[in-house]
DNA sequence: TTGAAAGCGCTACCAG
DNA sequence: CTGGTAGCGCTTTCAA
């Protein structure tokens, strides 16, 4: 265990000033070709990387983004993991994890956050309340919501940006699929009833629904959980007439209902009850279950994150709120558009 | 945006020094209780948080541990990066996400980690080489592999502990069992061909079917894809007389082979055909799979990487083992004991 | 373009 | 127990 070089060192190595060991390793700086010639051979000797603490606690700037969720039960948001860390990695910033139970307060996590200075905040935790994005911003640290909105209405100017990808059409489009398919006591399978998500599918369904001279059939809460989906659905076909769709709020749950449908109610998906889903996570697509849905499409979505964060760490920039569309992806769950 | 308050402020308003602001917010320093009051109602009236970056810059100590993995699509991952977190954070320490390609050279990764001073790493992802672990060792980082191990055979001390469930011991078992329940024809699904993972599950299994006189009836190589086990599974099945039974090296791979089993060569699983996975994902318990596995026991696994590393990044421990057994659970693919 | 010097915000070591 | 002081490793003035 040698100890680690400091820009101090390869200055002496390379016999230039520790200041010009800095500019070397700062972008943009102005360094002659000789010396930094002379640096950078010392620093290879050496093995010498910038201590980007030190650094940070200059510029201020920690180039590092809190990244908070609450589970990861449901397959959508490893994704977003992935690809919004590879996206961060890309421009140079890294992405520091944060696992918050589903009721804490917000104040515990939010301590945690600002004592790491990081530079933003994403937030796709369903749960957490608005006060943490509320007092983010307060201190000049940039919010983003990924997949939620705070306030529904759009009343307040809210202080963080919010990515989302259209949540009310697509409740909107679904509920016009199952209905051109022939499907008439179509029942919704709602996830957390306060989470903007599930709220704005429902209001699109709804509507969408009525655009037909429909209402909701049927109404259950499966709290984005597989057994909650799962207990949900058991309820939904509980009753007398049963419904002939479920439109769930999330792939996660659209999953667990067509375990129950199929192999405790024996019903034939799509001829007996058809289902569509939403998020299009990988398991939709497996040949077992083959789900219609709308795919909430991560990649835009993770790059508009990305593009509005680093905006927004860079100037002072208002926040913004960036809708992505959802994309159907029709697979096997929904009857097959009628013929002639 | 006002600005942040540093410790100066809080000593100012409090009438106390700046040094007894540092001590009221270090544990375990000796302040009387009558200024760490004023200290902290200050504190409280300004906001004030100690910043990490400084403090780690002299502490030596960031309490940051990177965790590098090159893939989510298994979600055994996921599980991992939840638990590892939770487990962290409660020992006050914060996970800084590093997503590498498969196939990228290890220095890309490691400069970046090191430039943040974290105290130790977990190594999750099944590619990188073993260099990159040696290298943080040399530098006074702890590592911590988690479901793979760098040498096989152990001839060298190697430079980073390892945490693995009981691979061979797991193969073994696949392998008694499906012995037991009357299959003959078994073939092995393998993972990634140079992953420790999938090769002592693979020696484990061969070992076993010797046990019974028996070998691996037909292998071939999923590389732990979706995708890549249902190529494989076909390949399988291709030539004349089929297996009767698989071991996949873990339950992702065996969902994917159980889908091309079922629905597209017409075979009824567990009787034509029996499935044995590795993980216990989630999914593995969902009703169209029910799949029977070898658990990796994420708890167990997780609390002994957080404990090795937190012994190592407090004294100069030796890198150790940790070895945790699998559990089967048994499911419906495969046969029932015979009765009688 | 370069080097010297002043700190970023904090902890750790003193002497009292 | 307390306050003063040094300095973690670096960036960033400033004058040369």
């Amino acid at each position: 265990m040698k100890s680690v070089p400091r820009a101090q060192d390869v200055a002496n190595l390379a016999q230039v000033s520790q200041s010009a060991v800095s500019r070397t390793f700062t972008p943009g700086a102005s360094v002659s070709d000789d010396t930094r010639r002379k640096v950078l051979a010392a620093a290879q000797k050496l093995g010498y990387r910038p201590n980007a603490l030190a650094r940070s606690l200059i510029t201020r700037r920690s180039r590092i983004v809190a990244l908070v969720m609450s589970y990861l039960e449901n397959q959508f948001y490893p994704l977003v993991i992935e690809k919004l860390s590879r996206k961060l990695q890309a421009e140079g910033y890294h992405v520091l994890m944060f696992i918050s139970e589903m009721d804490e307060a917000a104040d515990g996590v939010l301590a945690e956050i600002l004592q790491y200075q990081v530079d933003g905040v994403v937030m796709a935790s369903a749960m957490l309340s608005e006060s943490l994005a509320q007092r983010c911003s307060d201190l000049g640290v940039p919010v983003v919501q990924f997949n939620r909105i705070s306030d529904l209405r759009g009343l307040a100017r809210h202080s963080a940006s919010s990515v989302t990808s259209d949540n009310y059409a697509g409740g909107r489009l679904a509920a016009k699929l199952l209905v051109e398919r022939g499907y008439r006591h179509i029942a919704f399978l709602a996830g957390l009833e306060d989470s903007s998500t599930s709220l704005e599918r429902e209001r699109g369904f709804v509507d969408g629904l009525a655009a037909s001279g429909l209402s909701v059939f049927r109404r259950a809460v499966g709290r984005y959980r597989f057994d909650g989906a799962q207990e949900a659905t058991r309820e939904l076909f509980a009753q007398e007439p049963p419904p002939d769709a479920i439109f769930a709020a999330n792939d996660h749950m659209a999953i667990a209902a067509m375990d129950v449908l199929r192999l405790e109610l024996n019903l034939e998906i799509p001829r007996d009850v058809g289902v569509i889903g939403f998020d299009d996570v990988p398991e939709a697509a497996w040949g077992s279950y083959r789900l219609t849905t709308l795919r909430q499409c991560v990649e835009p979505m993770v790059d508009a994150t990305a593009r509005l964060l680093c905006e927004q760490m860079a100037a002072e920039l208002c926040p913004r709120d960036v809708v992505v569309p959802c994309e159907l992806i029709e697979r096997a769950s929904i009857r097959q558009r009628q013929r002639g």
